[in-house]
DNA sequence: AGGATATAAAACTAATTGTATCGTTATGCA
DNA sequence: TGCATAACGATACAATTAGTTTTATATCCT
């Protein structure tokens, strides 16, 4: 009995966010208004005022559209070095060639007085938490990990090295450098100096 | 020879900095506007556009108002875990205390935009990188590090945890966070479980 | 087919950025 | 001390942007 929805409704919001997540990306946030959204999609302004009444509204939404269609399920077997590296490897990924790692930034800014986009930020974080916590839960499970390892401030060091240094440092993320971040992690995790390799 | 500068100069734009850098903290970057720090303190709207030409041009002055000031010459002596908790723990004060813990994240929303921003952002990780390193150089001076230290990534971890922990996590920073973290790191260094305390 | 609703077009207000002009006042230097 | 310089204040103005309102047209669902 519920009402399909009107085609036209999510064909505007779609349109209208890609071109606001290309501004974003393009031009950064404060080119994401109603008028420039509406020149490059053709979409009247009244009809994007009507979506997003207010621009924070609008710019939010491109923060979350980016911020979408990341995870995955995926393996978890073999060593946790390379449990990690493949972890890790996809969180760096990300960093490096979705729209997120474009943004972060700028979505780190807002967060700082929006609380909408401090919420989507914080979700995210959560999300990546979660996947390098199952990471560390495996290799317990196998008993990889030493007694006194700090799993939670392992888990927010890991994800905290790609994050820094890319977004706060602005320097790359390399296969070289992310091996030599796992590793470290995985020494400090197992105690063992070197694991068997992965490259 | 040279001739000496009106300290009206000094003196608006001191006052002028000192209101922005206020507006910025409590309203964001956005706010900052030469509308608002006219308001805020008597000085002219005309003059201030004389002294900033553009809003850009005033909103890194703000940035850069907030970034001075932070060094310190300090102690390098004991071990490995003290100094770290000295440096580290500056670090956090800073972020935990000054502006810039409250703006640094808008300084990276910025930096992602503005190369002057960047810039800026650029020479305040390098000093931090300094200060961490000259720790690490004492460390080794004295023997107490393990041969195969990675010790540029270690400078970047010591930094990072803080940064990705406060402003892009959005999490507290305490005293029994830092040991944690610096625990971590010594561990990583020396390769031995717990150095001596220094709470 | 017909009612409901999404979109388009346009006019309008208010705020903000930036420029330009002019008179006033304080400063530095001879 | 006096005077040229230049910093400041006031005002008016143009251009852009945010946001509202109204009216007409096109599209969808039942």
């Amino acid at each position: 009995m519920e009402k399909r929805e009107d085609p036209r409704l999510d064909a505007t919001r779609s349109l209208a966010l890609d071109a606001a997540l290309q501004l974003l990306q393009e031009e950064g946030i404060l080119a994401v208004t109603h008028g420039a959204v509406s020149s490059r999609t053709g979409i009247s302004r009244s009809t994007l005022y009507r979506h997003w009444p207010k621009v924070d509204a609008l710019r939010n939404a491109a923060f979350a559209r980016a911020a979408t269609g990341e995870l995955e399920a995926q393996p978890t077997d073999g060593t946790m070095k390379a449990d990690l590296m493949w972890m890790l490897g996809y969180l760096v990924k990300a960093l490096n060639e979705t729209p997120w790692g474009k943004i972060a930034p700028q979505v780190i800014g807002a967060a700082a007085t929006d609380e909408e986009t401090r919420a989507l930020l914080n979700k995210w974080m959560e999300d990546r938490g979660k996947n390098v916590a199952s990471v560390f839960a495996a290799a317990k499970e196998r008993g990889e990990l030493r007694d006194d390892a700090p799993v939670q401030h392992l888990i927010e060091t890991a994800i905290a090295g790609p994050y820094f240094r890319k977004l706060v440092a602005g320097r790359e993320l390399d296969q070289a450098w992310l091996e030599t971040h796992v590793d470290m992690i995985c020494f400090q995790a197992t105690g063992m100096p070197k694991s068997q390799g992965s490259t």
